[in-house]
DNA sequence: TTAGGGTTAG
């Protein structure tokens, strides 16, 4: 394009600068405005408005100004083509200072004025700007229409496209696109109807566009056979079309016709494969869900740039995000991780939440760090200035109960500001059980029992309690209490997904169809397990019974259960992941890490507190839970 | 013969 000057003059680059616009080609264009000063054609006008332009469509406005800064004539297209890039980029103050500097205003210069009020939000503002336009054409229209759509006024932009077409203002495909936007939204197709006969009548029904304007339309309204009458008949349609036609057939709850349609396009792209695979999800069809993702990553599509640029978004992480991050890795055991995340937290200069300081003492009380969370719950106030709630308080019971410290955890209790939930109380309840303090935790328990009479956790726990004593009596006389209130213990329930079928394990359940292949596998889980150095842990099992009936009972709790249905059903790498309604009982953590190494399986099993990763005969939780 | 309006698919 560029060589000798011979047969270049000021009619020819103008073209050619325009070509590098059209292609948004900063490098290119920079090359021709090099040459151009280089030949002597730097001060012609026309030359330097199209400079201008092509620097604001590459929104590099820093030369677009220093072309126009040099410019002794100024024409009214340099001054709108600069006012237009900085429209572009959204620069409002500069915008504004260009505008006010016009020496004549102009309709072009006061429409591109409505967009960037528009795009800022500033619908009153571009409301008075188009009023007092005394020369309004088709794309004031347009401009006001797509600011009013662009910020949520459907109805108004509805009725300023039919105040439009009554003033006789002639309709084009551009501004009907953002008007079957704004339908799609308001699913008014009946509207929708009339601007599709209007836009036959006029003639410009075959923009590709506005096709897949009028298919997205009429199925975001519910009219599927509307949108397939219009797919079938298409003239030309491009990716767009048919990734709109899929994602219809989805909207409207039309797996198969989608699927069908998906199979038969000429190409699939990253978006018509996430538009199947996520309407599969929509509609609960997991196994098809799974299989179409590997099937898409077997295929070799990666997320496009328009996906990360979508999802990188969140410039600057919220107190949210950082409450989700510290929670979430404190619950899978990365508790210094978590801790670390909520120094670099302060550190980003942002200010924690009550909901942080939830996380951070969680994450100390998941691995008894009983200094730290003391520390981190007196800087609530002291550094803070944050109160803290009953369930700070709850956390620290928690914290210092599972540490063993029953006596500090009992003293919190009763010097909080407020009334101790009863989950407070049942956070010292598991502690006493856990560290053997049967008194206390028979007092404990059977206060809670009184407060919270339907709640069939604390007379489980208050039952096992007594049991531990060896108390049988007493383990009667509390299931009679339970019998009288009608509490009925919550059965603990494991659930494992294999297939893409979730499957559900009550304790000693026989109902499952492979439930003979179930126990052959429990019984090899039993024998290996021996022989790995496991012995049950029957102190779990609080009936009055003998040690080798325990037994058994262990091993049905549902976590058996589930794993060794995991180890039959599911193959290696994938770990074999569990959902417990319940804690997971001492027992069955100590027989899943067996698991993990004896059959070379990870585990990963989430309770009802937090998950455990089990990995070669240890978990994540370092036995502290 | 340079300057202004749009969106549709995940």
């Amino acid at each position: 394009m560029l060589g000798k000057n011979g047969d270049r003059d000021n009619y020819t680059y103008p073209i050619l600068v325009q070509a590098c616009a059209i292609r948004a080609s900063e490098f290119e264009g920079k090359q021709m405005h090099n040459h151009i000063l280089k030949f002597g054609f730097g001060l012609d006008v026309y030359v330097q408005n199209t400079l201008i332009n092509m620097y604001s469509v590459c929104e590099n406005m820093r030369d677009a100004r220093n072309v126009f800064d040099e410019m002794p004539v100024l024409d009214s297209v340099a001054w709108n083509s600069i006012l237009a890039g900085y429209v572009r980029v959204g620069d409002v103050e500069q915008a504004k200072c260009i505008f006010g500097r016009m020496p004549e205003r102009n309709t072009i210069a006061s429409n591109s004025m409505i967009v960037l009020f528009g795009k800022r939000g500033c619908v009153g503002e571009a409301w008075r700007l188009f009023q007092e336009l005394p020369q309004k054409d088709m794309v004031s229209w347009s401009a006001l229409i797509s600011c009013l759509e662009k910020n949520e006024m459907y109805e108004e932009a509805l009725a300023v496209f039919v105040k439009m077409f009554a003033n006789g203002i002639m309709v084009d495909e551009v501004v009907v696109v953002s008007v079957l936007s704004a339908c799609a939204t308001l699913s008014a197709a009946h509207t929708g109807k009339l601007i599709h006969g209007l836009v036959v009548k006029i003639g410009i029904e075959s923009y590709v566009n506005l096709q897949n304007a009028f298919i997205h339309m009429y199925s975001s309204c519910g009219e599927i056979m509307a949108a397939h009458k219009l797919f079938n008949e298409a003239f030309n349609l491009d990716q767009i079309s048919w990734n709109s036609m899929i994602s219809g057939y989805l909207k409207c709850g039309l797996v198969e016709p989608a699927k069908t349609l998906f199979d038969s396009m000429p190409e699939k792209d990253v978006v018509s494969w996430s538009a199947m695979i996520s309407g599969y999800a929509q509609h609960d069809r997991f196994s098809e869900t799974l299989a179409l993702f590997q099937e898409m990553q077997l295929c070799g599509i990666r997320p496009d740039e328009t996906t990360l640029r979508f999802s990188r978004r969140r410039q600057k992480k919220g107190v949210s995000t950082w409450n989700a991050l510290i929670l979430g890795l404190a619950m899978n055991g990365l508790v210094e991780k978590s801790l670390e995340m909520f120094s670099e937290m302060k550190t980003c200069g942002v200010t924690p939440n009550e909901i942080t300081f939830m996380g951070v003492i969680g994450a100390c009380r998941h691995m008894g760090l009983v200094d730290e969370g003391r520390r981190h719950f007196d800087s609530m106030m002291q550094e803070h200035k944050i109160e803290p709630n009953v369930k700070h308080y709850g956390c620290m019971v928690d914290l210092l109960g599972r540490a063993g410290m029953l006596k500090e955890a009992e003293d919190l209790i009763e010097s909080m500001p407020m009334t101790p939930d009863v989950a407070t109380w049942g956070a010292l309840l598991g502690a006493c059980k856990k560290h053997g303090d049967h008194d206390r935790g028979e007092r404990i328990g059977r206060k809670l029992i009184e407060l919270d009479p339907n709640h069939d956790g604390f007379h489980v726990l208050l039952s096992n309690i007594v049991a531990s004593k060896g108390d049988w009596n007493g383990v009667h006389e509390i299931r009679g209490i339970m019998m009288q209130h009608g509490v009925i213990k919550t059965p603990g329930c494991s659930m494992i997904e294999a297939d893409g079928v979730v499957h559900e394990f009550l304790a000693g359940d026989k109902k499952h169809p492979r439930m003979k292949e179930i126990e052959v596998m429990l019984d090899e889980m039993a024998q290996k397990l021996k022989m790995e150095g496991y012995a049950p842990d029957t102190n779990e099992v609080s009936f009055d019974i003998d040690e080798e009936e325990k037994e058994t009972a262990l091993f049905r709790h549902s976590e058996k259960l589930a794993i060794a249905f995991g180890l039959i059903a599911t193959s290696p790498p994938s770990p074999i992941r569990i959902i417990k309604n319940l804690r997971i009982c001492n027992d069955c953590h100590m027989a899943a890490k067996f698991v993990s190494k004896a059959f070379g399986r990870d585990i990963v099993l989430r309770d009802r507190h937090r998950f455990h990763h089990f990995k070669q005969g240890s978990c994540s939780c370092n036995d502290y839970w």
